[in-house]
RNA sequence: GUGAGUGUAGCUCAAAUGGUUAGAGUACCUGACUGUGGCUCAGGAUGCUGUGGGUUCAAUUCCCAUCACUCACCCCA
């Protein structure tokens, strides 16, 4: 293979036809979804000031101290890569002073710096809803149901989907404490990066995969066995409704996912088809963020959907939006200015149109018809201008007839509706 | 950031234990078909074997380094 001079960043991934096409119908599809929910589509920066990360999904937290892509502006400001979509669309919120409660969607590029695998990207594909302004844990349950629903939509059957609740700013402090002791007194099974994090962040090592870890935190005490009644009637109204649904979903007393601004119900939605990277999505509710960004106490709940994992899990890939295109091929130099006056006016009527302009021969261009999967050719040549018609091909059946000016635009709408 | 595996034609892959001109399928181009694609047949073009170094009479093959990709750890989308 010839070296070429450049080549895509490693984590970045080109997307080609058709494939950008398919991308794009699943976004498409989790667009109609969330207008269906009644979220509205929010746009933010695909960079923010680094402190918008570090004080929302916390200092100590992964994401923050080793995968942002942070740099500072020719001014020597801080910013960073949005490594996730909440914290902009709060700060966003905020800033423009959006009504509450309100309903936003977002779809955008996301980074994140770590080796990438199967289902992991520097630059990844991430869709996501964030409700705010609703503290319902129907609100809740009606997210992690809307998750569910378009993972169904697109065909994904293997998805499974885990619930946690891990309390409050009532219930976790105490919670904690009650944890890291317990931890505490059976250190000597913990690795060491869990040592670390019974220091900052306790919860953390129901994160743990190491087998030692594990069994530590089987015998510890779980956030679910010491919620507060307040946030143990939400969490029973989460899984109550999700039942009603009849969304079958599985409690998970390790869930408490990395980001620190969730409290109470956390959830992830889990695929068998992604490798190591099993999960398509996440979310929870964050109650606090928004007062931690200097707004009104506000409730907010929001799920976020990894696109490639996606694309991954489904089945079938989504078939590419059906696309017609008319290709018009003349015979002899004569007739090229005709094609070209031919394709501006189907353009004027909004129909696809294509010339070979370079093609020396009948064939070649007959060729390049093809390989731009047109479907239909119209053929212009010393005949058709005599008779003062269009020699319409259909592509696919072969079949080719003459057609009359006039009805021309008519007779190759008719081969685009099938 | 750590580890393992893999780098040969545009793509998918061959080339026993080092051996002389690196092959096949597919895609591509040309012709059979001088105004008709997809099928068939005949012909044609294509490689600094990822890069740099080393061992050897000889390296696609062995060794080292480096880069890239893949998978896993980690983390999560």
């Amino acid at each position: 293979m010839s070296e070429l001079k450049q080549s895509r960043p490693k984590g970045t991934q080109d997307f080609v036809p058709p494939d950008s096409e398919r991308r794009r119908q699943v976004e498409a599809a989790f667009r109609h979804l969330a207008a269906c929910y009644g979220y509205r589509e929010i746009i933010t920066p695909t960079f923010e000031h680094t402190a918008v990360f570090v004080k929302s999904s916390g200092e100590g937290s992964d994401v923050v101290t080793k995968e942002m892509y942070s740099f500072k502006d020719r001014a020597e400001r801080d910013l960073t890569l949005r490594p996730e979509g909440t914290p902009g669309v709060v700060r966003a919120a905020l800033e423009n002073r959006l009504r509450l409660p309100c309903r936003l969607y977002y779809v955008g590029p996301f980074f994140r710096y770590g080796r990438p695998q199967k289902g992991r990207f520097r630059e990844f594909g991430q869709v996501g809803v964030e409700a705010l302004g609703e503290a319902s844990p129907l609100v809740d349950a009606e997210i992690i149901y809307f998750g569910a629903d378009f993972f169904r939509r697109l065909g994904i059957s293997d998805c499974t989907v885990q619930v946690n609740s891990i309390g409050c700013r009532t219930c976790r402090p105490a919670y904690r404490e009650t944890l890291r002791k317990s931890l505490f007194d059976q250190k000597e099974r913990l690795c060491a990066d869990c040592l670390v994090r019974l220091e900052r962040n306790p919860l953390r090592v129901f994160d743990c995969k190491v087998e030692t870890c594990r069994q530590a935190v089987q015998d510890a005490p779980t956030p679910r066995q010491h919620l507060c009644a307040d946030c143990e009637r939400h969490h029973e109204q989460v899984l109550s409704a999700l039942t009603r649904r009849g969304l079958r979903h599985a409690a998970n007393d390790r869930l408490v996912r990395g980001l620190d601004y969730y409290n109470r119900t956390t959830f992830e939605y889990l695929s068998t088809s992604l490798g190591a990277q099993d999960s398509l999505g996440g979310g929870g509710r964050y109650d606090y963020l928004v007062e931690d960004f200097g707004g009104p106490p506000t409730p907010g709940v929001g799920v976020a959907i990894g696109l490639e994992r996606t694309l991954l899990a489904a089945p079938v890939a989504p078939a590419p939006a059906r696309r017609h295109l008319a290709f018009v091929i003349w015979l002899t130099e004569a007739e090229r200015a005709a094609a070209q006056e031919l394709a501006d006016r189907l353009r004027t009527d909004g129909i696809a149109a294509q010339v070979d302009y370079d093609a020396r021969k009948v064939k070649g261009q007959f060729r390049s018809a093809d390989a731009a999967e047109a479907t239909c050719c119209i053929i212009i040549g010393p005949d058709e201008l005599a008779k003062s018609v269009y020699s319409l091909k259909d592509l696919a059946t072969g079949e080719q007839r003459e057609v009359a000016s006039d009805v021309l635009v008519e007779a190759v709408r008719a081969l685009f509706r099938d």
